[in-house]
DNA sequence: CATTATCCCTACTTATTAAGTAGAGAAAGG
DNA sequence: CCTTTCTCTACTTAATAAGTAGGGATAATG
């Protein structure tokens, strides 16, 4: 389970656009979620081209999302900047019998990734997990997205 | 669901003494699963300092199990090879919520990863995915081990 | 129509990690 | 002792991730 920097960024963008009913600054994403100035604008970019937000230059410009927020899941946003997964082939025979257990395990993990919204990430209660309680409730698309860790 | 070469090797090397009943020389490991010889030495050490396996020098030296392959699961062996896994903080509040699935993704692929062992892969029908079928069978440990990709 | 705010685009640099290599040392056995 | 095999530390090279730079294009505004 490797999450890259810049995979983080872009969620937190998202995150960022989602939770506003207009449009962002790039200056402002970058400021609130912590991303340099710069590779702010690089992901941002990375994003529009990818179809998931929109844009607007000048003033009263901004970025904002595509869709509704309950559509898009997370698995969208992590396969733009992470790319397509590399599949695992084995080096040998005898390691063969590995891929099958790879393949449940990235099933497993889209699933769930695709499940999952950015709308069910903000209406997640936050920093419930100080208690060790749920932090993300139910999907807008019918996933279950706390309990049970 | 990123796995190192290191790791691949790890396991094939592995799998290799956990196919053999007497030691097992580096330079033959090397061979049958494809790993660079030097680079094979060099996680052969490491896996042998983590306690998984022992070794004898001289001729009639090599390497085997330190336990029953049925006793060693895939975790141990990635857990050597790959360190512990780095904790995913969130850079900025709004994606907090973040972490909740982080965790459930993780501790899922820990709980698979703990259940099958180097026995349970072994055991498996080698080329059986050829035609979709099942690959791992029973884990010795009471996993289920292959089935519904 | 000049000015300014904002996004747009390509390419580059730097940092970190992964992958693989080298060389000499130390035990086992004949 | 002489060969075989593991043991150890350290090094080099390759790949990827992270972040930076410098301008160009578009939209609003006075």
């Amino acid at each position: 389970m490797r999450i890259s920097a810049r995979t983080q960024y872009a969620l937190g963008a998202m995150l960022a656009l989602a939770a506003s009913d207009r449009p962002v600054h790039a200056e402002r994403i970058a400021v609130t979620q912590e991303i340099p100035r710069r590779f702010c604008d690089n992901i941002l970019l990375q994003l529009r081209r990818a179809g998931l937000i929109h844009s607007q230059r000048g003033p009263d410009g901004g970025y904002w999302l595509a869709r509704p927020a309950k559509e898009i899941a997370l698995a969208d946003v992590i396969r733009v900047t992470e790319g397509a997964e590399p599949v695992i082939r084995p080096f040998s025979p005898a390691a063969a019998p590995l891929t099958e257990i790879w393949s449940r395990l990235r099933n497993h993990e889209n699933a769930l990734l695709n499940e999952i919204t950015l709308a069910d990430v903000i209406a997640a209660e936050p920093l419930t997990d100080e208690n060790g309680g749920p932090v993300a409730r139910r999907s807008s698309r019918g996933a279950v997205a706390g309990e049970s860790v």
